[in-house]
DNA sequence: CGAACGGTTGATTTGTATCAAGAATCGTGG
DNA sequence: CCACGATTCTTGATACAAATCAACCGTTCG
């Protein structure tokens, strides 16, 4: 059942039909001379948990496509605290096309696999080929709406409410990704640490396990493993996240 | 020197030539024959100060960009707790192209000129012309940079740290507007009322007050009017904004 | 004039951080 | 296979920063 199986490390030789996030990722509009294209120039890459895909300032020599695995972006302040920009799953780019450095940290917070390409040579091809640049352009769009709702969570939302938004949205992109996936996944990984999470709410890694473990005994959730979920609730928990009833989520 | 003096109201007259924000705005890479599609499709439209430019939810008819004035981009909760998610200034854009209904809410802070176009219209052009959509690209992606770097704020600073860096940014901004620019405007107007600072900074009034008059007490700042700030210890405000002491400030 | 608005200041509460101790869990090498 | 140290997570006690509640001041404006 291992999706990435099929990914071994650092070969070249994988088809972009084979791969489980064509039909979401950057490269998802493109056609089959076009994918020919991509094939030719990409590679992988397997980062380990905890491994630094890049840190800010570097130079970046390549940008790529997050195939499996959770990276994070995140921001460091001289005395430590630190803040989680962006949750990199995947089919998620990682890079900004036409800049030259690194302006945040990104980590490997599981086993990662990017399918990575020369900077120089996919910015020439973002040029070139209108499919490739519409698709980026809406992924764009997508996580500059993303990043304005977690502004909401970060700047007016109560922790609880934040531990709530972050389980139904790693619920509604795990659901997302899978075959059948219409409704959002009822049980899953969170593949974060308290301390990730922490990192992205805004919290304190103390105040996530309790919430986490408050909504458990208030039945929202159920906890199989420390990290494995089961949302008891949908409606429920939906309620805790103090978003709108009617879908006005992120996308 | 009322640059939008040009501007009259409900006009379509109006030359790209003479528009005060060609360089800057989604249209800035379009030659002259596509500036001219973009002149027969184009209408001003005026707000005044407070008057509300779309409501998330509505149905968006149109998309364009700020001539001139400032908007606020936010997301309130059902129970009134509001963040700011954008300040927009001369040459940003409005609207999310390929969504049908806007996602934040917009607002005029002060009077505000929008230079708009019909979103579908608008939208077939951007698949047609590279340049529009090249630049629609650069703009969203330097728009994420931006809204991440405010997640850093909103999610690790403290109030004292987030005033400060609000008065530097706003400081920065001013002196990049003005002739010889080259460093931080020392006197200038906040253009923010307590409680729009309050809404941008996820604070309330009283803590920005507060804050506020702790930074005068402490010889950090000069209070002229209630808006009006004098810096006075410049390198001072920049170690209260808890940032690297080399800007890596947002841009 | 009085009402509305924007701002300040004070008293009190409260949610979350911090400090601290321990319990699970995992990985590794003996 | 077990023992260990290192992580990761939980739970409790306490401290504190910012929210909340409340009163009041100065301007502006109809």
């Amino acid at each position: 059942m291992n999706v990435g199986a099929n990914f071994s490390k650092n070969s070249n030789k994988e088809k972009c039909g084979d791969c489980p996030i064509q039909h979401r990722a950057v490269c998802a509009y493109c056609e089959k001379t076009e994918l020919l294209i991509l094939e030719a120039m990409k590679s992988y890459k397997i980062y380990g948990p905890g491994e630094p895909i890049i840190w800010a300032g570097d130079e970046m020599r390549y940008v790529g496509s997050i195939v499996q695995g959770v990276a994070s972006l995140s921001q460091t302040m001289e005395d430590g605290r630190k803040q989680m920009v962006g949750l990199l799953l995947p089919s998620d780019f990682v890079g900004r096309p036409g800049r030259s450095h690194a302006a945040f940290d990104v980590e490997a917070t599981s086993e990662v696999t990017l399918c990575r390409f020369e900077r120089k040579p996919f910015e020439k091809l973002l040029n070139d080929v209108p499919h490739l640049r519409q698709r980026m352009l809406e992924m764009a769009l997508d996580e500059l709406d993303a990043a304005r709702e977690w502004m909401l969570l970060l700047g007016r939302k109560t922790a609880r409410e934040k531990i709530s938004s972050l389980i139904y949205i790693i619920a509604q992109r795990e659901a997302d990704l899978r075959p059948g996936g219409g409704s959002v996944a009822v049980e899953f990984d969170l593949k974060l640490t308290r301390e990730a999470m922490a990192d992205y709410l805004g919290l304190t890694l103390e105040t996530v396990s309790r919430q986490v473990n408050g909504l458990k005994k208030d039945g929202v959730i159920d906890l199989l493993g420390k990290r494995q979920v089961r949302i008891r609730d949908i409606a429920r928990l939906l309620q805790e996240t103090g978003d709108d009833a009617d879908g006005a989520m992120p996308s």
